[in-house]
DNA sequence: ACCTGAACACCGTTCAAGT
DNA sequence: ACCTGAACACCGTTCAAGT
């Protein structure tokens, strides 16, 4: 049976055998995939593919790297390197807007980052640089303890989000068009018709934006959610506490009491 | 070539055959999908093992489907109807809330579900329903117009980015469990020693989490943020505008003037 | 030490042929 | 109309054998 579990530890922390006869290396492999991936996305690439590109056979790869996920690893981090960030704004919230929009623009030249990043902790050196940067902007903004994790999380959460909503529609929407699909299909508009009698709200949203325009809404919405985002942590910045998160929680919400159903290994 | 291109339109556009000699149907083929994502996710589910499951042969299901992702788009629709939220919760925060947490609560107990919600919009039954609900919600708290969308959309993309963070770490945690790896391991410590160096912030919180509670800290994370989200949208529901939505963002952010980078096809 | 070439054990999807 | 059974064109990974 194929053993396709993704290696036990990361790639990271396997170091790469020292030379002797190569024809390889990890970047070389890396350089190879990126370009596949940005070009034809997951589906593209393939360890034959890469092994082709490359002038040697698949097999030949595995003396580098212990699986397919190792390689999509390392690419990850590499393109993570070009998300630009300064750790030294004096503004904190245009610091991490800045963050934001730059993370925003890198998944969008490289879509299948995405799934990658969202898919495994991530202990790239470029992903521990970029974490860095983010706490330094947000401990600027007086958040401390487990309410700097947090913060950051909730603003790396944000991003990562909204990205894939983006990125999911206009993947729909492209498909679409090249397969000649219309939204004014009989099918489609009848289905359509039907959710709106029962949804007025929604019917009234679909009314309103012209389909095209879904695509172009996209940095608006990213902006909206970035301001609201931002507005949030500057108001809870001194009301939340690592120390007792529950006690500004229940000022505004009632904590559902439930355990988190994921704790079932202890 | 195998064309694995996800089709052209979405499952619910086209209708289910109207019966005759049946064995099988869409429902039948969801039932039989969704304990074995549950069981064994997305590697486990393979059309000859749903086939198998039901007494068939696996080519017989593309009487009813037409590819493996309408499967998976219509076992996600399945799973969406077990969110529970009430519409009419006077109070919208506390609404918003219970949705989000009842989200989490689901996505939690279909891992799976997390990859079919991010991938492609989502165009069944119970996804509209639930947008409904949370757009009553929002509009009572003041939304409307092209905000409205945009709130909406910036409260589901903080809960999908915030469950998929869970998810990944609690994975990794269990994979590491079970294939008897340790934080300890000396390359780990080592590499991570390496990092602690550079990165003073990173290393004070590496430092302060015991590693296990990673995994409890989920929820207390996700509190925190949607606390600073419900506060963000409660702040900003009457400054930023649908019709002029830069107004504000200038208020706190330069907004990057770059052009969004998917505009490649207008 | 590094790479080849062939094999293994899978996939999703298609399609003639049966009933 | 619905299902079978076999085939097609792929995968990732392993491993003896070569150099």
């Amino acid at each position: 049976m194929p053993v396709s579990a993704s290696s036990d530890g990361s790639v990271w922390l396997r170091h790469e055998r020292p030379p002797r006869d190569r024809q390889l290396s990890r970047d070389q492999i890396v350089g190879a995939a990126v370009p596949v991936l940005d070009a034809e996305g997951h589906r593209g690439l393939s360890m034959r593919r890469i092994a082709s590109d490359l002038g040697v056979t698949a097999g030949s790869l595995y003396w580098y790297v212990r699986t397919k996920d190792d390689v999509l690893e390392l690419a990850l981090d590499r393109v993570l390197g070009e998300v630009r960030a300064d750790p030294d704004e004096p503004n904190w919230r245009r610091g991490l807007a800045g963050l934001a929009r730059s993370t925003r623009a890198m998944l969008l030249r490289h879509r299948w980052a995405l799934r990658e990043l969202t898919i495994r902790p991530n202990l790239g050196p470029n992903a521990f640089t970029l974490a860095e940067t983010g706490l330094r902007l947000l401990s600027r903004a007086g958040f401390a303890g487990a309410d700097l994790d947090a913060a950051m999380a909730t603003v790396h959460d944000q991003v990562v989000g909204a990205v894939i909503a983006e990125v999911a529609w206009h993947d729909t929407l492209t498909r679409m068009r090249e397969s000649g699909v219309e939204w004014s299909e009989h099918a489609t508009t009848a289905y359509l018709r039907d959710v709106a009698e029962r949804h007025p709200l929604l019917a009234r949203r679909m009314a309103a934006g012209r389909k095209i325009e879904v695509e172009r809404d996209s940095e608006r919405r990213f902006e909206f959610a970035l301001t609201c985002l931002l507005e949030g942590l500057a108001a809870t910045r001194h009301t939340v506490t690592g120390a007792d998160p529950t006690a500004n929680a229940d000022r505004l919400l009632t904590p559902d009491p439930r355990r988190p159903l994921t704790a079932d290994a202890g």
